[in-house]
DNA sequence: TCTGGGGTCCTAGGACCC
DNA sequence: TCTGGGGTCCTAGGACCC
């Protein structure tokens, strides 16, 4: 009989505002939000003391990425703009993001993971989930505590992250990964949280809809407009109910998910699917009279793309476009090509056959390029053309940046 | 002066092939 | 000429996550 499963989720807290803290401990316990330009980064005054720049000071389309707790307390939190955020709270700190060092810091927090613990999934920057369970099957509890071998396990792996970083992280264990990851939430900061199969009734059931992941902002108002807004609830849900409502797949993860149930295995290798590079403009942009301007930026960001794929030795078969309009309608373009390219002049030229097929009366906020269909260099994938497959759309020629009548 | 940037996965429809 | 099922590839959009 095999050892029963023990997955570890492991949050870092307020990441990103934490590692800035190690640079700048005058600010500790302070209201402080990341998500500044460079020009927000914090300068000597005339007295040799450093100036922070604050919330009031900040104008531009930028989100916070992380808050520390002490902003929270004001309301503001991730993906809240800087703008709406300084009406909050006009006194806090802004600093701007550097993802060199979060970056440095994730490489240093997983590896000292690693030593305690090597069956790692990453999930992004501040966040894994981590295969415990032949560990702890090694680490035998004691009889007033059957799991303490458990959670001696998770208080190691804690510490070394600590002793590596100086920053603390948060850790739910549960038998898998759905609870693992409700787990980690739910005694933040520094917090270590086992949940049972026995928990799920008391613990879980009384949490929002919204506290599953994968329940999103749309998912879960559709059910609460539905009368169901727990967990618990949800699990009380006649699955078939769930189909007609949601599909048959996601109706049954829901039904699955509410009842704790959760077989993904713990993924220790994963291969990029696409890379892509965007940017929000500070005014709107408009296809004619910022013409140049916009072909500029698209350039820019094929080379980013380029240098991207040339660094991980890979080649893309599609390259797409995205536009994001005034009033915030998103479109994407797609064009699969014969071969797999990586050279600029090629992502260029197929990101400029994208554009054409667009309507650009309106003006744009935001341009973004992707590379998909990715390969090694060394297995140059290559296939019939899709002019040959007749699959491509009707190609229509009018010049970049200026408005066509789409079809 | 609403709403970043980098991702994954799913759905649905059309073209095409057998 | 019509019907049709299964499978793949491609595109576009959307939900969701960090």
């Amino acid at each position: 009989m095999s050892a029963p499963r023990w997955i570890a989720h492991l949050d870092m807290d307020a990441f990103y505002a934490s590692v800035e803290l190690l640079r700048y401990p005058e600010l500790k316990g302070q209201p402080v939000v990341i998500g500044g330009r460079r020009e927000h980064q914090p300068r000597p005054g005339a007295d040799g003391r450093l100036q922070f720049a604050r919330l009031r000071d900040y104008t531009g389309r930028g989100v916070i990425t992380t808050a520390t707790y002490a902003a929270r307390a004001y309301g503001v939190r991730s993906g809240l703009g800087l703008m709406k955020a300084a009406a909050l709270a006009p006194d806090c700190v802004l600093l701007p993001v550097d993802f060199e060092a979060y970056r440095a810091a994730s490489r240093a927090f997983k590896a000292a993971v690693r030593e305690i613990a090597p069956v790692i999934e990453d999930r992004g920057i501040d966040e894994i989930y981590i295969d415990l369970s032949e560990l702890a099957a090694q680490r035998e509890g004691v009889a007033h505590d059957p799991l303490g071998g458990l959670k001696q396990l998770a208080q190691d792996i804690k510490n070394n992250v600590r002793a590596a970083t100086r920053l603390s992280c948060s850790i739910g264990l549960a038998p898998n990964k759905l609870l693992a990851k409700i787990a980690s939430d739910l005694d933040k900061p520094d917090g270590l949280t086992l949940i049972r199969p026995e928990d799920l009734t008391l613990r879980i059931w009384p949490l929002p809809a919204r506290a599953i992941n994968g329940v999103g902002p749309k998912a879960a108002q559709r059910l609460e407009d539905l009368g169901v807004q727990t967990i618990g609830e949800l699990a009380a849900c006649d699955p078939a109910w769930l189909v007609q409502r949601f599909g048959k797949a996601y109706g049954l993860w829901l039904h699955q998910s509410a009842h704790g149930l959760d077989e993904r295995p713990v993924q220790t290798h994963s291969e990029a699917v696409s890379i892509s590079h965007e940017t929000t403009f500070e005014r709107d942009l408009h296809a004619v009279r910022d013409k140049a301007e916009l072909g500029r930026i698209l350039t820019a960001l094929c080379e980013a793309l380029a240098r991207d794929l040339a660094r991980k030795g890979l080649v893309a078969r599609t390259i797409g476009i995205k536009l994001r309009f005034e009033g915030f309608k998103t479109v994407t373009r797609d064009q699969t090509l014969a071969r797999g390219v990586q050279e600029l002049a090629e992502i260029r030229h197929a990101a400029g056959l994208c554009l054409k097929r667009v309507d650009l009366s309106l003006r744009l906020r935001l341009m973004g390029v992707r590379a998909a269909g990715l390969a090694p260099v060394s297995s140059r994938a290559t296939g019939p053309s899709p002019e040959l497959r007749g699959a491509a759309p009707k190609p229509v020629t009018a010049p970049l940046f200026e408005p066509t009548n789409p079809g």
